[in-house]
DNA sequence: AGTCAAATGCAAATAAGTTTTCAATTGCAA
DNA sequence: TTGCAATTGAAAACTTATTTGCATTTGACT
């Protein structure tokens, strides 16, 4: 596995080898967010970081013009909320539930029996985060050198991650808009070319990913 | 001091306590570098990280094409290249001498010392890197939802760093462009607005900010 | 002083993306 | 099945930034 993944949420309990990760994720709190919710706002304290068992939740911020920048769609199996967490800094981020989902907050006693279990752990929450910061690096390469199609490109394979063609992306036009970072209207003019071009079915709320490999073409050329 | 720091680059070293400060540093190897000259490629081994005594670093990438995506210019003071060394992985920017300069290198032995002189060390890298990935996302979030002067204001900003006005800041409209991700032209008109607005006086080689409370107001509003 | 490369200034044509507005479609729920 | 809100499609005017080409200025080095 190649595929880029998504910003600020992190592999990071995947990463764990299985006994701790099962253990960590036993201790934690079962939560549940309905779609639209707030999980999380800039500004509120970093007391927890939260796993995503099921569902997506949209990390991004809302301007005060009530623009949304969309850093990520994190899905089941990924992690989010570390950052602020470990940085003990308040939230910089807001977090909304992009569906129904189910999560599990990791707080400080968590956190510490799983350092408690396994020294390696801080030397694998520093190889995320700088995991992390390269991810964002290469966000900022991308939005500058690459055009919108290109982007979008990128932006459904994350989305779509390891499952490859035929994937079934639940996002609206609107949500890969804030994540791509254009408006509505460019990224319709490229959801129809990549249609065009034969690898992906726009849907009514979401996208069907047909050729994975077509689309790692369109980024690399 | 709210003003926001460079990405890339942290105050890791600085927020040290003093006497382990000198230590570290006294501990690491001085070396030179020719403005131009290469520092570190993507690709290569991340066997240390450096600590800049004097002049100035570029941090980047190189595309393909030769166009390059500055992600930051490092001053004196300042740290470069944790993140590769500290996650384990090959070299992803490339760094330049952007200036004759003087850096101090600091190697897996130095790391180790410093670690075991002070265990609330790999505390405070985490911290530190939380912080750049914020850095990261402010830079998206103004990439996305500023203007070019906006963007180009908040650059200058960075760059002069603690001393405000009267700073120079020696970088071409060239360098500038490349950190604010623009073509030459469109920073020269950026350039050419705010010196209509007195806050800078452009130069051969260099800008001096005339009215950092200025620049600050044009980012906000 | 004179030379030369680097850096800046300027202008026109072009490209890319946004904004705005309205119509058509979809799917859910009453 | 009928209404309704969310989503998508489409078109035109507009804004912003890029590209390209060339002229001018600056400063370092002979």
């Amino acid at each position: 596995m190649t595929t880029a993944s998504p910003i600020a949420g992190t592999g990071f309990v995947m990463a764990l080898p299985e006994t701790v990760r099962a253990d960590l994720l036993a201790r934690g709190k079962r939560r549940y967010f309905d779609r639209g919710q707030i999980i999380q706002q800039r500004g509120d304290p970093a007391r927890e970081f939260w796993y995503v068992e099921s569902g997506s939740v949209q990390i991004g911020r809302y301007g005060m013009d009530g623009r949304l920048t969309l850093f990520a769609l994190i899905g089941a199996g990924e992690t989010f909320g570390e950052l602020a967490f470990l940085g003990e800094f308040p939230r910089t981020v807001d977090a909304i539930a992009g569906s129904d989902c189910q999560l599990i907050r990791i707080g400080d006693k968590e956190l510490q029996s799983l350092m408690d279990s396994d020294p390696a752990v801080t030397r694998l929450l520093l190889k995320t985060m700088a995991l992390t910061v390269q991810q964002a690096f290469n966000l900022i390469e991308s939005s500058r050198n690459l055009s919108v199609p290109q982007r979008l490109a990128q932006a459904l394979l994350q989305l779509c991650g390891d499952q490859q063609d035929g994937a079934r992306i639940m996002a609206t036009q609107q949500d890969l808009a804030d994540l791509v970072g254009v408006s509505r209207v460019s990224l319709g003019k490229a959801l129809a070319g990549l249609e065009a071009a034969g690898m992906i079915e726009p849907g009514y709320g979401f996208v069907t990913v047909r050729d994975a490999s077509g689309l790692r073409a369109v980024i690399g050329g």
